[in-house]
DNA sequence: GTAGCCTTGACT
DNA sequence: AGTCAAGGCTAC
C-alpha cells in the first residue's frame, strides 16, 4: 500500500491506541479494531461486559472486553452503516469525500501548527471521540482527541443501520450536523454512489440574533478598528484623573478613625475608588445605558417578571434550536458553564481557568473543524452562554424573592444552594 | 475470536 | 494504472 497520508499514519487508533492502518468505517483505526467492528456488525454480535461497562480499552486490553470495545469504537465514531450488508468487496462508499476533506483538515492543521509553532488539541476525523475511561472532558485530557458524547446507556439494540442512526449513538444527538449525514435510511443494497447527503453541505446558518454591526465595519476613524471598540475607546475614563482622585481619597483622613490607616484599610479605600469609577464608565457604556432595570418591581411584579423570565428562556431555546447545537458542543458549554470563575473561596482559580481556556479552544476548534462554513458559529455559541448566564442570574433574583416571601418550599435543594451562594 | 495480510473494485 | 477502503482468508 502507499499511502499519500503517511503523517496521518503516525495517529494513534482511538479506539484502542494501537497503529492506525488506514480509514475504516468512518475513521482513522488500526487492522485490529477494524475487523474487530466489521466481524460484530457482520455477525449481529451481543457482548455483556462483566464489570461495569467502562473497561480501559489499549491495545494490551483490548480482547478482555469486547463489550466495551465494541462501545468505544461506536463512541468514537465508527459507522455501522459503513459495513455493507451485501458483503459487497472493494469499491468505494459514500464516505469517501468526507475521508478526503478529513485529510484536507488534518494537512490545514498541521500546516497551522507548523505556522504558529505550537500543537493544537487535535480534533477526532469526524464524529465524536473519547469515552467512559477518560474522567475528565476528552478536550482536557493529554491523549483524548476531541470532545464526545456520552457513551450509551445500555447495551446496542442490534446493528440495524435504521433512519435514527447507529444505536449506540444517543438519542438526543441531532439529526443535523457532522453525523447527520450518515443517518440515512434503510440500508442500501450497495452503497456505492453517493445518493446521500453529503455530510457537512449547508448546514443552517442563522441570522445574527443582536443587532451588533456585522461583522464589525472599520470605523471612519482607525482603518481595522471595529465601530464598538472604537466607541469603547472613546468612553474610556481618563486615567489622570482617577489617579488624581484615588490619590486624593486615600490622604483624606478617615471619619471617625484618626489614627494612622493600615495598608489593608487603604487597599480597601482604592477599592472603593476603582469600583465607584467602573459603575460610573458602565452607567455610560454603549447599549449597558439604554437597559431598563428597575429593582423594586422585581419585587412587585414578580409574576411578570416569572413570566418575561419563561419568554426569554425560550427564545434561547429558540435560538439554540437555529444554531444546531450538537452534542459536542453542548457538552463543551455545559462544561464552561461549570467552570466559569465567579466562585467564592475557590483555592485553585488557575486550574478552572486553564479548564475554562482548555473548553474555550476545543470548542473553538471543533466549531472550525466541523462546521467550518459556519465560521461564526464559535461565536453564536459563546453568545448564547452569556445569555444562559444572564438568565439564571435573573433566575436566582427570582427565586430569592419568592424565598423571602416564603413561597418556595422548605428543605429545597435549590435553596441551599441559593443560600450558599449568597453567604 | 483475533489480527495481519490478501483480494476486490469504484473512483481518480 | 494507481489508490484505498471495503470484505475475505487463515495462522494463531
Amino acid at each position: 500500500m502507499d499511502y499519500s497520508y503517511d503523517e496521518d499514519l503516525d495517529e494513534l487508533c482511538p479506539v484502542c491506541g494501537d497503529k492506525v492502518s488506514g480509514y475504516h468505517y468512518g475513521l482513522l483505526t488500526c487492522e485490529s479494531c477494524k475487523g474487530f467492528f466489521k466481524r460484530t456488525v457482520q455477525n449481529n454480535k451481543h457482548y455483556t461486559c462483566t464489570e461495569s461497562q467502562n473497561c480501559k480499552i489499549d491495545k494490551t486490553q483490548r480482547k478482555r472486553c469486547p463489550y466495551c470495545r465494541f462501545q468505544k469504537c461506536l463512541t468514537v465514531g465508527m459507522r455501522l452503516e459503513a459495513v455493507r450488508a451485501d458483503r459487497m468487496r472493494g469499491g468505494r462508499n459514500k464516505f469517501g469525500p468526507m475521508y478526503k476533506r478529513d485529510r484536507a483538515l488534518k494537512q490545514q492543521k498541521k500546516a497551522l501548527i507548523r505556522a504558529n509553532g505550537f500543537k493544537l488539541e487535535t480534533g477526532p476525523p469526524m464524529g465524536p471521540p473519547p469515552q467512559t475511561d477518560y474522567p475528565l472532558a476528552p478536550a482536557l485530557h493529554p491523549g483524548a482527541k476531541s470532545l464526545a458524547p456520552a457513551p450509551p446507556a445500555g447495551p446496542p439494540g442490534d446493528y440495524e443501520r435504521g433512519p435514527y442512526g447507529p444505536p449506540g449513538l444517543p438519542m438526543a444527538v441531532p439529526t443535523h450536523g457532522p453525523l447527520a449525514g450518515y443517518l440515512y435510511p434503510a440500508f442500501p443494497g450497495r452503497a456505492i454512489k453517493s445518493e446521500y447527503p453529503e455530510p457537512y453541505a449547508s448546514p443552517h446558518e442563522p441570522a445574527p440574533p443582536y443587532g451588533y454591526p456585522e461583522p464589525y465595519p472599520s470605523g471612519p476613524g482607525l482603518p481595522g478598528v471595529p465601530e464598538l471598540i472604537l466607541k469603547l475607546l472613546q468612553l474610556e475614563p481618563d486615567e489622570g484623573q482617577l489617579k488624581t482622585r484615588i490619590l486624593a481619597c486615600l490622604q483624606e483622613p478617615a471619619k471617625g478613625r484618626p489614627d494612622r490607616p493600615t495598608p489593608f484599610g487603604l487597599m480597601c479605600k482604592m477599592a472603593d475608588q476603582t469600583l465607584f469609577s467602573i459603575v460610573e464608565w458602565a452607567r455610560s457604556c454603549v447599549v449597558f445605558k439604554e437597559l431598563e432595570v428597575d429593582l423594586s418591581t422585581v419585587a412587585v411584579q414578580a409574576g411578570s417578571l416569572l413570566h418575561s423570565l419563561v419568554l426569554r428562556a425560550q427564545e434561547l431555546v429558540q435560538q439554540l434550536h437555529s444554531l444546531q447545537v450538537d452534542r459536542q458542543e453542548f457538552v463543551c458549554l455545559k462544561f464552561l458553564i461549570l467552570f466559569s470563575l465567579d466562585v467564592k473561596f475557590l483555592e485553585n482559580h488557575g486550574l478552572a481557568k486553564d479548564a475554562q481556556e482548555k473548553a474555550n479552544a476545543a470548542l473553538l476548534e471543533y466549531t472550525m473543524c466541523h462546521y467550518p462554513h459556519c465560521g461564526d458559529k464559535f461565536r453564536q455559541l459563546l453568545l448564547r452562554l452569556a445569555e444562559v448566564r444572564s438568565l439564571s442570574m435573573q433566575a436566582e433574583e427570582y427565586l430569592y424573592h419568592k424565598h423571602l416571601g416564603g413561597e418556595v418550599p422548605c428543605n429545597n435543594l435549590l435553596i441551599e444552594m441559593l443560600h450558599a451562594k449568597r453567604t
